[in-house]
DNA sequence: ATCGCGTGTCAACAGTTGTTGACTAGGCTG
DNA sequence: CAGCCTAGTCAACAACTGTTGACACGCGAT
């Protein structure tokens, strides 16, 4: 540690600001899609040239991979019988709940799954992340087979109500709505 | 009726010509998104040059549009009580089926979704041509709410099997498969 | 003082994209 | 034959993309 960062920090580390750029990017991907999502967004975002973002990324591809690799699997120790309201909670506290970065995660997905150079790295983060954690906790038969249906109602509420702004699912989301939820889990699960 | 057209149709019509754009357009727009589908692309499946398309469409986003309007909107004469049955057919059996127009026009939407300039254009396409005819069929009780688990759980296995082509619920949908999907619609109806 | 390294900027590249206006060839009608 | 309408081509535009190499500045160590 030298003189002048125990002073002020003026400077900022390599790893600061490519960690800004990270973040910047995640919240990039997260509104548009892999292609509309510019390099020169997200460098304008944490403040500094574009040409930086391929110098610590290497690729814009590479960048995507890091924003959707970032956080770990699906949460594997909550038991199958509590897994239909740990999901509902996932859908309607995404903010607040420390797990939320999933919903987060699988939004970005479902925004960049049409885009020819991203939809390769989306399989395999969905197929790694979600589906394959998922279809552990559901031991029994057609575990795969459940576990794609769950993923399904949890994409299609997902894509419904933040890409298509729904309106019935997206408001308030109120006790009605959760238990309907609730249910509807449990049916693709049994 | 001209001789030359009687003899040999040679010359294509404007309106011919038109509707091969719109066919190939259509064609395109089902594998990829919004802004991965050229124009170029579009007039090359067709063989012409690409700035007949501007002419007869005026715009990309205009061309999108008419793809995506082309057809009716969702039969409303399905009874509700075979409504599950009806949805099941209609995913499993996407290509026989005389309204398998409708999942092609559902995975052109998902496709292009998060797209900034297509995007309001699918969310009133889904408003108007499936989403309200069908909560008009689900009377009852948070009719809009259900039409939308419905709308769902559609959207949620589409874009599982066709854009991340996950595995277990692509391959061949047997039976059983079939089975869990009915009760699965009948558990977001009821 | 000077070297070198870390951090970042700048300008330019080559490749797309959608869109436009000028132009051309073919067939019908006067 | 002359004219005109139609269907289509061609070239160019301006805007944008990701990526690269050369350069600039500040700082610590020699």
């Amino acid at each position: 540690m030298t003189l002048g960062e125990i002073i002020e920090r003026k400077r900022k580390t390599a790893g600061e600001t490519r960690a800004e750029l990270l973040r910047a990017a995640r919240r990039r991907f997260l509104a548009e899609s892999y292609e509309n999502v510019g390099l020169r967004d997200i460098a304008r975002d944490v403040g500094v040239d574009v040409a930086l973002v391929s110098r610590y990324f290497g690729s814009k591809e590479e960048l995507f991979r890091q924003v959707l690799r970032k956080e770990q699997k699906l949460n594997a120790d909550v038991p199958a019988a509590a897994l239909s309201e740990y999901l509902v909670s996932l859908m309607t506290e995404a903010d607040r709940s420390s797990d939320g970065e999933h919903i987060e995660t699988m939004l970005i997905s479902l925004r960049s799954a049409s885009s020819p150079v991203a939809s390769r790295l989306v399989r395999e983060a969905i197929q790694d992340d979600v589906l394959e954690p998922l279809a552990a906790i559901l031991d029994g038969d057609d575990a795969e087979i459940r576990a794609g249906l769950v993923l399904a109602i949890l994409m299609g509420t997902t894509v419904l109500r933040t890409v298509m702004a729904v309106e019935p699912l997206c408001e308030g989301c109120p006790e009605a709505m959760r238990a309907r939820l609730v249910r509807l889990f449990e049916a693709a699960l049994r």
